[in-house]
DNA sequence: CGGATAATGATATATCGTTATCGTTAAGAC
DNA sequence: GTCTTAACGATAACGATATATCATTATCCG
């Protein structure tokens, strides 16, 4: 039977709160001002059980770790402050790929990742 | 100084001939055919330098390891193969991104990965 | 050619994200 | 409250990639 503790209720949370995708680490630093002793290996058990439950999707950034966010927020991209290094949700897309796709392949998805600065690292 | 050896000199043809982006244990397979002896360290040693000498670029895969493609390319994005996880270079753009990014973030740059099959593994 | 030494190949070691182990804690059924 | 056991926290182990070490080889300058 699956138990609801302190720690799976914070980790949850967290991924809701954050409208944006989390690493393991960002999600261990804010499940922490909640259940102060939460551990590492905790956050990894419970987001191995959330994505097996489908409540959350991984998010990989190009040459770095994983992250995770809510799952079912529709068609959407990302862009990743190089400052801080956080990821943020854009929900626009450039929209039809299949033009772009060589000759011959089939074009099945597609990801779009900006980079830049967020408005709080531009300052 | 610089020596100019048969590895170096089959490494630096290999990701020419390529046309595309390789990763290490690529170089080193492709090298293997021309240098028997070949090791991975010394794919690895002249990655670095050539580098550092800016004669190749990193190309980074959202969750795996880094590739290498001559630099110089100009702007253009990739096409990776799910089937054999071979990526390709794509000389198209959708173009501007700016009216994507949220508001009062900075955009610099942007990647954009299509995802699908490649001619060969349509089949 | 001959010699100085940069570069190599084999392998050990480092790094980093993730998973397994195990004794302890606490959730939830009664 | 009591008991069963899922889940926890700390930490060791893991796998994959990348770098360091070191004796040997081969480049290339004179």
């Amino acid at each position: 039977m699956e138990r609801n503790t302190r720690q799976r209720r914070a980790i949850q949370q967290c991924i809701l709160d954050a409208g944006r995708p989390l690493g393991p680490q960002e999600i261990l630093e804010h499940a922490q001002g909640v259940v102060p002793g939460i551990g590492l290996a905790t956050v990894y058990r419970n987001i191995k059980s959330m994505l097996e439950a489908g409540e959350i999707t991984t998010v990989s950034l190009p040459g770095g770790g994983d992250r995770y966010e809510i799952a079912g927020h529709g068609h959407h991209h990302h862009f990743h402050c190089r400052a801080c290094d956080r990821m943020y949700e854009v929900h626009a897309c450039p929209g039809d790929m299949r033009k772009l796709a060589p000759q011959g392949f089939l074009l099945e998805s597609h990801e779009l990742t900006l980079y830049g600065l967020c408005s709080e690292c531009r300052q």
